[in-house]
DNA sequence: CAGTATCCGGTCTGATACTG
DNA sequence: CAGTATCAGACCGGATACTG
């Protein structure tokens, strides 16, 4: 069934790797849920609150982290005559997950929603669906069978001292 | 700085949102993390615990998970003359996680990891550097300011009405 | 509106020991 | 090797009240 060859250890090391680095930053139900409404453009504390009903608490503490880690910014701003307020929009980092997000979306949609999609993303000057995909530098998607990883080799070196430690 | 318009609530509720529902099953950092082992080629429950270094109890708590949502696969098999054995590869709808980890992998290399790249992946053919990217039909690049969200009718009308309610 | 403060009950974590 | 059993304690969720 599966085609990925049998490994005992992962050839990059937890502490080296910066996928599980990014774990500890977004891998949170609560905090992947504000980054989704962040994404589509919700950005005041009771806004959030009111759409994921998320307790107060949690949701001061998962706001302060993601503002703490770059994602989120916390800025005061004020519309005319109207009084100051709060207001987290994401930072340029955060923005970038937006490709992620989109990924995790075309795969959910796939599997856990049957092939519908209640979201989709177009082009407005062609009108085309648009999709994630994998590609090389001169944007030709690339074949399964064709994909090779490459460690680097400070990385594997270090690997591999660590699997004998 | 953000250039996403301001919005009181995200146009798919969180019901109809797979991407919300596919917090549920892996918006969590010990299943992030042994997917991310098991993408590489990990299977066996003794290589994830050490590798990981996580309690045997949640480890297998998060496999039963796992194996219950459709995204791993419980298996005894034997090799020559050796006694049998259990592994938990990825089914099909697992291995799709694939694209989404190299997409999170991406973001991760450029903000977490000051550009570096412990792993990158290259076409074995042409030797390209392989990245994961947003690409209409026929495969070209998506510019930022031309991308659109189309919503479901059905679906935005549900929002629409689950706001009021 | 945007929080902080407090509290309690429950769940999950992580450690350790045990089993087929 | 691949788990289950047990258990104390940390942590989290949810409720409610309060503040500038």
């Amino acid at each position: 069934m599966s085609d990925i060859p049998l490994l005992r250890r992962s050839p990059v090391l937890r502490r080296d790797c910066n996928l599980a680095k990014s774990f500890e930053r977004i891998g949170d139900c609560w905090t992947l849920l504000i980054l989704r409404s962040a994404l589509y453009g919700v950005r005041r504390f009771e806004d959030f609150r009111a759409e994921l009903d998320v307790p107060r608490s949690v949701l001061s503490n998962r706001l302060a982290a993601l503002v703490a880690n770059g994602i989120m910014e916390r800025r005061e701003y004020r519309e005319e005559g109207q009084r100051a307020r709060i207001e987290y929009p994401l930072t340029r980092m955060g923005q970038g997950l937006a490709l992620p997000f989109m990924a995790i979306t075309q795969w959910a949609d796939k599997w856990l929603g049957g092939g519908h999609s209640p979201l989709t993303l177009r082009s407005k000057s062609t009108g085309q669906r648009l999709s994630v995909a994998l590609v090389d530098e001169r944007c030709r998607r690339a074949e399964k069978a064709d994909i090779e990883f490459v460690i680097d080799a400070a990385i594997a070196r270090r690997a591999e001292r660590g699997r004998r430690t």
